[in-house]
DNA sequence: TATCAATATGGAAACGTTTCCATAAGGGGG
DNA sequence: CCCCCTTATGGAAACGTTTCCATATTGATA
């Protein structure tokens, strides 16, 4: 790797001083027709681009936004982590990116290292909104930010589906479809405080039904065994006919865990995920979910950190109520419905379930 | 944004010099324990972070990778850029992402961002290897790099897939079933060289086995109206009774497209996709299709461009031969198949599909 | 006790910018 | 013709590090 040319080799090359050359090159301030002819041949022979590096010292701005994220495996991330890169590209700004995997140690130490490379801002998901040591340390420093799926703590800036009020909307569907007593499985709670708010909502939501308490069972992520815990929590608890998965793609998983375990889905076991991750209109059955929208979600945080640098306005955020909407689909039923119905209902096409309070349509998306 | 303690305010707290706070925080030369410990509490008590601004001035080197891809809509170049800024992460460098949206013009300008921001290497998916500037002028500055997904055009470092051969042998899987017309529908050529080494390497497989030259339908990243685009190119080759999407995400939508126009999968028209993701395994029918390994792409392509980095040695890659494999599923049957056999074979399990010629079980993964 | 080596420490240069300030040159008005 | 104001230009400081070099201190050896 061959060093590039600094603004020294251009000014000699052109025969002037380095101020001669900022001046010329940034238009930051009189030049001689002449001279500005020179400084832009010397610039081009020898390639010249800045050192962002030069320039950030200086105006210690880098214009990059430190971007922390669990994973990218989860379209959820994925997506919001797409639409924040494309709302920060769109305004100059570049994306420093982290997954943590869920891990508060990794999470931590991705915070400091994107502090120490003075990042303009940041976007970020967090395990815990309310114990991470990371986010205090920004908001010690005072460092631009936005929230992206943790509730706030406090008066923090947040993007993020209301997921108490839409954990009750899935109680009241369960209810709905004639259960009593459902089943809510999730991340270990400690790794993931949207799993604890849903559970929290689901708990109040069946408690207005009047059904059961739900049965919990937590996970690791990286729990390659969900099929055995799976089993175990349904041998523990044998009246279950339905589970809230916290989110879709840990939902797939599960339907896909039920079935080696023999088990028809829906009508031996309901399940409804969180997220409306496209895919889940392609199962079989699809999946009955939450819908949100996670790039627009990532995008609007990312407009949040850039009005705060930039102070200007904020960008408007959809009501919190409605930041989320509940779509049926084949994989949840009234429990022990008939196989062959079930499987006829879903087949033909998701909307027609009886179970489905609102049938969105997707749009396409093509790669 | 209050700004950080520097080195300096730290030398005054702990009167001493500058250099010797740097000898002591980075145990790089010898310090009295008193001044050590001076020096240690000073910067314990301003909260003492190295700026890596100053620190990269200083090497020259910003222990930042640049990471390229087209999106993060698509699991696969997700996963590929998960597997990839893990490894990074792993050895202490941050990941600089950005998504080009399959558009040359701002490929070209992220990288040339990327390098005024002085990465010290680059992974990258480009539209076109051959014809990419920004390619060009990483590899004129000598920046260690490597290529994921792209096939490379000289003697370049890359991960990838073999295009063309696992083109061939999808071409063999619809002789075996007996098509004997079959269609490729990709993203445009000039957006995704993918997709042409794809067609290239089908045409080739067809013309061995004897079957019709495929149609071909090219499509734009935006088309938002693939089942007109779809049912378009259908009347036009009305003797199609199959199709190869060249990747799975899209073969997704054009499954979904078909049924819109009415069009039964596999029995009407077989599909077969690229990539391999994992939800292909869920859909209804499965989807047959290429199978990849994304994240170990994106891993070993960042394990490349470390190596070239430290000079240490490459880590070893796949033979490309084997760097893919065929799965079957139910999209694909011989053309006309009974309709309700196509689907009880579908329905009742993937892996008893006759046309399946690799059934892999897929890990489970979790949230 | 004088000398030498090793250890401890600080000053200053260098990295690549931007920007403030000073100087030089040129032109117009008194 | 001189002075002042504007325009053009370069020098140098500052940003936060690391590291080279010089100096000061210490302990041990002759």
């Amino acid at each position: 790797m061959r060093q590039p040319a600094t603004i020294k080799d251009v000014a000699q090359h052109a025969g002037c001083g380095v101020a001669s050359v900022s001046r010329v090159l940034n238009g930051s301030g009189p030049a001689s027709a002449a001279l500005r002819k020179r400084v832009l041949a010397a610039a081009d022979e020898l390639g010249f681009e800045f050192s962002e590096i030069g320039r950030s010292l200086q105006s210690s701005t880098t214009r990059t936004i430190g971007c922390v994220v669990p994973s990218l495996a989860n379209p959820v991330y994925a997506d919001a982590v797409q639409g924040a890169q494309e709302t920060f590209q769109a305004q100059g700004y570049q994306t420093l990116l982290v997954c943590t995997s869920y891990n508060a140690e990794l999470e931590l130490n991705a915070i400091r290292t994107l502090m120490a490379k003075q990042v303009d801002g940041f976007v970020l998901t967090v395990s815990d909104a309310l114990s991470s040591e990371g986010l205090k340390s920004i908001q010690r420093r005072e460092i631009p930010h936005c929230l992206l799926f943790n509730m706030p703590p406090g008066n923090e800036e947040s993007w993020s589906v209301d997921d108490r009020s839409a954990a009750k909307s899935v109680a009241d569907a369960f209810h709905n479809a004639g259960h009593k007593h459902v089943g809510f499985l999730a991340l270990k709670f400690k790794t993931s405080d949207r799993a604890r708010q849903r559970y929290e909502g689901f708990v109040e939501g069946c408690a207005i039904c009047k059904m059961q308490k739900p049965a919990l069972l937590e996970i690791n992520e990286d729990s390659q065994n969900l099929t055995e815990l799976l089993q175990g929590f349904l041998t523990e608890n044998p009246t279950l006919t339905g589970i809230f998965v916290s989110n879709d793609f840990l939902a797939l998983a599960t339907i896909r865990s039920a079935r080696k375990l023999g088990l028809k889905v829906p009508s031996d076991l309901s399940i409804v995920g969180f997220d409306g991750i496209d895919v889940g209109t392609m199962v079989e059955p699809s999946l009955a979910t939450i819908v949100t929208d996670p790039k627009m979600m990532g995008s609007g945080a990312a407009g949040t950190v850039l009005s705060i640098i930039n102070g200007t306005s904020k960008p408007a955020q959809p009501d919190p109520e409605q930041s989320f909407s509940f779509r049926g689909g084949g994989s949840l039923a009234p429990p022990g419905a008939e196989r062959t119905d079930g499987e006829k209902a879903a087949t033909s096409s998701p909307s027609n379930n009886p179970t489905q309070k609102n049938a969105e349509i997707q749009p396409e998306r093509s790669t």
